[in-house]
DNA sequence: CCTTGTGAACGACTTCACAGCC
DNA sequence: GGCTGTGAAGTCGTTCACAAGG
């Protein structure tokens, strides 16, 4: 049983996730005014290899002309079609706390193809705020402001205690997707993916590299 | 080339991703009053096989005991030693927007293992700012209160164009490791652990599954 | 020359299946 | 009976190496 449901015929998860970072890497070349980049320059700047790189872009098609590389200005919308980015995403936040607010405001966001369009929370005092042009609405409306507004996708940052119902909430109201916050793990249904970003989690492993890399200074009396 | 640097003989990173799913899912059943659990029923809890878990978890030793399964109250701190997090981690935030703020309220650190001691940045209207009995300080002073207050990771929570300036100036201070939230992509000597969360790249991730699931309900004029 | 796309080789991770223990 | 720990088998992902195109 595996986190994601892709059902491509044998493309690895791992590829997907590296997707993004061509994308990513390829808007900065853009910048920059190049037109065409190899795939041993595009590897190298992510630390991959060549190979890496054109196996996983051949998993979605042939992007590439040989003796030439990878047209850029031409693989950006092939690589925003194909992540499902050449349409606009309508995302409802649920939780209107520290984190809320600074996802509201991150600047990723804004500029690119998700739009924040319905805030909720059911904290009375924050019900009926009013911040970038949205008002704060109890989570009970839910279920009718995902379908007024054709709201696709669902940002859980309530606390942790109050993160699975709130995701069994937007799965009722038919969102297509979740990104979980909150500190715990959600059981949802299998037909809506769901993604978690954890800050403890990530701080855990972190440590974990810290300590299992070249013990360089780890002064300190353990055990 | 890897991401991250582990370098005991032949642990798969994925395992250690999942020591940390573990461990959370270990204090769960600690909280409800579960004494022992078997490596199916922990395995089952996060959608893994039990041969997973076991495998895992020898990896770091021999924590279970044949006919009764792992005992919980046992089990746990092991983890917390493996992960580096039976001691308190000093922490810097760099950057004091909306980011840097939530995570300085954010549940899941004030109450484990990783404490904000210093907070920095550099825009002259945060500078002096106080909040939970820290002062932000200018980025400037981060080499003296690094040593000072033996930070040993930092957070990235400035913007996209800065953070790169930023790692430099904390690997320069000598921290340990570094958690990047900005939506870039970081050059660190290898010798610093950096791991990296990124809230585009994982929405982006999200709207790939959402378009290449079964298409229930994607009614949209694609193409 | 340079570079892509790709089968084949390789290596890494996961699952199987069972011996040993409770 | 139940369960762990582990070599062996199997699967999946990466790298190699080269044919073919520019």
């Amino acid at each position: 049983m595996k986190t994601g449901g892709i059902q491509e015929q044998g493309i690895p998860e791992a590829s997907v996730q590296r997707l993004v970072l061509y994308l990513r890497q390829l808007e900065q070349l853009q910048r920059l005014g190049q037109k065409t980049v190899s795939s041993s320059a595009l590897g190298t700047s992510l630390g991959l290899t060549d190979a890496q790189v054109r196996k996983d872009l051949t998993y979605f098609g042939q992007f590439g002309h040989p003796g030439i590389g990878y047209d850029v200005a031409d693989l950006i919308p092939s690589l925003r079609k194909i992540l499902g980015i050449d349409r606009t995403w309508n995302v409802a936040l649920v939780g209107f706390g520290n984190l809320g607010r600074a996802l509201l405001n991150y600047r990723g966001l804004k500029e690119q193809d998700f739009r924040i369009v319905a805030i909720f929370d059911n904290d009375p005092d924050k019900i009926g705020e009013k911040e970038n042009g949205l008002v704060v609405r109890p989570i009970n409306e839910l279920q009718a402001e995902v379908k007024d507004k054709n709201v696709r996708l669902g940002l859980i940052c309530v606390p942790a205690n109050a993160a699975q119902e709130t995701a069994d909430v937007l799965v009722k109201a038919g969102i297509s997707g979740i990104l979980n916050f909150a500190p715990t793990i959600l059981n949802v249904s299998a037909e809506v993916p769901l993604c978690s970003v954890d800050l403890a989690l990530e701080l855990e492993r972190l440590s974990f590299q810290v300590v299992h890399s070249q013990p360089s200074q780890v002064a300190s009396e353990s055990k």
